[in-house]
DNA sequence: AGCACGCCGACT
DNA sequence: GTCGGCGTGCTC
């Protein structure tokens, strides 16, 4: 029977149909070289081989198969289904992520192809010819060689002793293990005493007596929590643990628990997260079963790693960033997403525009593998999926040690700016307080959650910002017309001329940003050390590195920076964290401000706890009552959680809706408002009021493309995936029109 | 994504 | 009169 092969391309498209050679040995999730157009040869994944002839005039054929087992088996494909129909894209947009690109070689020619191939690194390895495994004719041979070839004498020793001392060696030595040069070991070889094999390298995975920490009691009861809910049946948890409880302790001993097990374990970190620190210390416990998989790595790195995995039976611990998911694990038991709630996870910039941390519990799901969702202050959704009974919920509430929380003052902007307390962008409480660190000696860190311009606009004199009186956000400048206009409902009204709240003030496009900040700190104390850490000064890894450990090793006194300054180090000088404008993320254009906000300064603050002493932390703001400002002061995460909650569930936001955004793009901006139109006639006839848009973003032109949005919202208890198959098809018949079928769309389903 | 086909400006 | 710009449509 003719065999055909739907085949996924790494493109925006669907499968191709190819005819399979007669007695081509090929299976499903293997990858195969395929002649696509004219030239080009691409690295397809054999998807489904069935013997339905398409009906197109020109049927090419597979004709060589790349690898010798799959690179994705059932459970792995089932995934990347579920993804491209979950996240509206298509296989092949999966596939261009999922898989390291030196694994997936495409070129213009058989010859360029076959230049890109993947070519494993080899080893020269080097054995005792047999007869030398008599113990006299050994000696014998040695005594000769000692003499009249020193060298080849000390080889034959080394392979000798490599294995077993003294005793004769049997088994195979890697030429790394060996001094010998190559002329020497050739020699040998001709000679008939040695012989050579060159193949792939293969790690060695020795058996290792994991040293695991020990935990507190208040540790212990939480690791039993999380076993409690493994053992009634849920499939995941979320592990809420405060800053400095020591998460990572239980994560070591729930790894170690599945390895031993024979599973295999996926640690997923924030890209930024993934220190030489972390991998040291998971060695230090795991040794040789720790996998690292980022971007860091090179191309041939990962792509040596995930083949090797496709073949090991288990026992692996991967500590990876959001790609690292689409390892193929074959013996998955557990999955631990440390800091769930970190927006690093979603990614943004490509189709798919998926959220790791959301991919990996489907996946669990999948495999009836669990995971551990970790954070000291979880995303509100998954927060809602522990109450709500849907994950287990564990909780950490202890420091450990005697580490004591930071102390929180709020320093009100309006009140200082009215007792003339305010220079330039630092309230007197704050300056006051840095004074005393430097005199200290010590050491402080300041936060500022921007760099560039500010895209609102502010009172110069209190720092008022507009807002959206039908949305809970703040409104958006659009410098285009002078006007502000909500991110979310449309809603547009003119920039006011002066401060509404405090009657004095210019009201201004402003902001400043972290650069003001440093240069302002540099004028009010001359004599500090001044660093500044952001994008624009941590341009690669090691800048970024240089700069924190100035700053560690106290060759700089304080040190400015947005977020990038509250990941994970441990600075045990620092007595003092100062928020420079709160407001800034309270009102952010965003229905997340208010959680971000929290989640941020929750981690800047926790940067403050010394060992110690308590640490001081100092929040500007213009509304020392907000909510918000109040839980953070308390530390109290289950309020903010409460509040947020019923507000999401008021103007249903997620968790209590979903929400895909869809954004069209056209250089013609007529056309494009024509596309607009009639997609927004289309949506609110299958959607109603649930279709929001079309909205121009903040920046609507970008790369002379110009820029709408729409927002759908689906409110829990609909269900997604038919939506999810009605907005296909309003898609497909809209713009699928000849008239748009230049508009470029992209989906975002739950935008961050 | 790439690449060929095709219709309008600046050149030997 | 040609060379080449990149808009448009197609690739199993």
């Amino acid at each position: 029977m003719e065999r055909y092969a739907d085949i996924v391309l790494p493109l925006a498209q669907p499968a191709y149909t190819y005819a399979v050679a007669d007695g081509l040995d090929v299976e499903e999730g293997q990858a195969v070289a395929v002649q696509f157009g004219a030239r080009r040869i691409y690295t397809g994944i054999v998807w489904r081989i069935h013997g339905r002839r398409p009906d197109f005039p020109r049927i090419k054929t597979v004709s060589r198969v790349l690898y010798d087992r799959p690179l994705l088996d059932a459970r792995q494909r089932a995934l990347w289904e579920w993804m491209a129909d979950y996240y509206l894209c298509t296989l092949g947009e999966v596939m261009r992520f999922a898989l390291p690109q030196t694994i997936k070689p495409s070129g213009n020619s058989e010859q360029e192809f076959a230049d890109r191939e993947y070519r494993p690194r080899t080893e020269l390895y080097a054995a005792l010819d047999a007869s030398l495994h008599d113990e006299e004719r050994f000696h014998d041979l040695m005594e000769r060689l000692s003499r009249r070839a020193p060298r080849q004498y000390a080889a034959l020793l080394a392979i000798a002793s490599a294995e077993g001392g003294d005793r004769i060696s049997t088994g195979e030595v890697p030429r790394r293990l060996l001094e010998a040069d190559a002329a020497t070991l050739a020699a040998l070889q001709k000679k008939g005493l040695v012989t050579l094999t060159r193949r792939e390298r293969s790690v060695e995975r020795g058996c290792v007596r994991f040293q695991l920490p020990t935990l507190t009691p208040a540790q212990q009861s939480c690791l039993d929590t999380i076993r409690g809910h493994f053992d009634a049946g849920r499939r995941t948890v979320l592990l809420h643990g405060i800053t400095g409880s020591g998460k990572t302790e239980l994560y070591i001993h729930l790894i170690a628990e599945a390895l031993v097990r024979g599973g295999d374990v996926l640690l997923l970190v924030p890209e930024i997260a993934i220190t030489a620190q972390l991998i040291a210390r998971l060695e230090r416990i795991f040794g040789s079963r720790v996998t690292a998989y980022h971007s860091k790595l090179t191309l041939a790195r990962r792509t040596e790693s995930y083949l090797r995995l496709t073949r090991s039976d288990g026992g692996e611990l991967v500590v990876g960033a959001r790609s690292a998911l689409f390892l193929p694990l074959r013996h998955l038991q557990l999955i631990v997403v440390d800091e769930e709630h970190d927006t690093g996870y979603k990614q943004t910039d490509a189709q798919p525009r998926y959220n790791a941390r959301d991919v990996a519990v489907v996946m669990a799901r999948l495999r009836e593998a669990r995971t551990v969702l970790g954070s000291a202050t979880p995303s509100l959704e998954s927060y809602a999926n522990a109450l709500g009974g849907k994950y287990g919920l564990a909780t950490l509430d202890e420091r450990y040690g005697d580490a004591r929380p930071p102390l929180v003052l709020v320093s009100d902007t309006l009140r200082a700016v009215k007792r003339n307390e305010r220079k330039t962008h630092f309230n007197r409480l704050l300056l006051d307080k840095l004074a005393d660190v430097l005199a200290r000696g010590e050491q402080a860190m300041l936060f500022q959650n921007r760099r560039g311009f500010a895209p609102y606009v502010e009172c110069r004199a209190c720092g008022w910002t507009a807002r959206c009186p039908r949305c809970n956000v703040t409104l958006t400048y659009h410098k285009r017309d002078h006007r502000l206009q909500c991110h979310y409902c449309g809603h547009v009204e003119t920039v006011p001329v002066r401060c509404p709240a405090c009657r004095a003030g210019e009201v201004t496009p402003a902001g400043f940003g972290t650069e003001k900040v440093e240069e302002e700190l540099a004028r009010l104390f001359p004599a500090a050390r001044i660093e500044r850490l952001d994008r624009d000064t941590a341009t690669s890894e090691r800048a970024y590195r240089a700069i924190i450990d100035r700053f560690e090793s106290g060759q700089s006194d304080l040190l400015v920076g947005t977020q990038m300054i509250t990941k994970g180090f441990d600075f045990a000088r620092v007595s003092l964290v100062g928020i420079l404008n709160a407001d800034n993320l309270l009102f952010a254009p965003d229905f997340r401000a208010a959680e971000r906000a929290f989640q941020l300064m929750t981690q800047v603050a926790g940067r403050a706890g010394r060992r110690d002493a308590a640490g001081e932390v100092v929040i500007q703001t213009t509304e020392p009552e907000h909510p918000v400002i109040r839980q953070v002061a308390a530390g109290d995460y289950e309020a903010m959680a409460r509040t947020q909650l019923a507000e999401r569930r008021a103007f249903a936001y997620p968790p209590y809706a979903r929400l895909i955004r869809l954004t069209l793009r056209q250089r013609d901006r007529d056309l494009l408002y024509r596309a607009s139109a009639a997609l927004a006639v289309a949506l609110r006839g299958r959607f109603g009021r649930r279709a929001m848009g079309p909205v121009a973003p903040p920046v609507d032109r970008i790369r002379e493309e110009y820029i709408t949005e729409f927002l759908l919202k689906i409110e829990s208890g609909a269900s997604a995936s038919r939506a999810r198959e009605v907005l296909r098809e309003v898609l497909r018949q809209t713009l699928g029109a000849k008239e748009f079928q230049t508009v470029t769309l992209s989906c975002d389903v739950d935008p961050q």
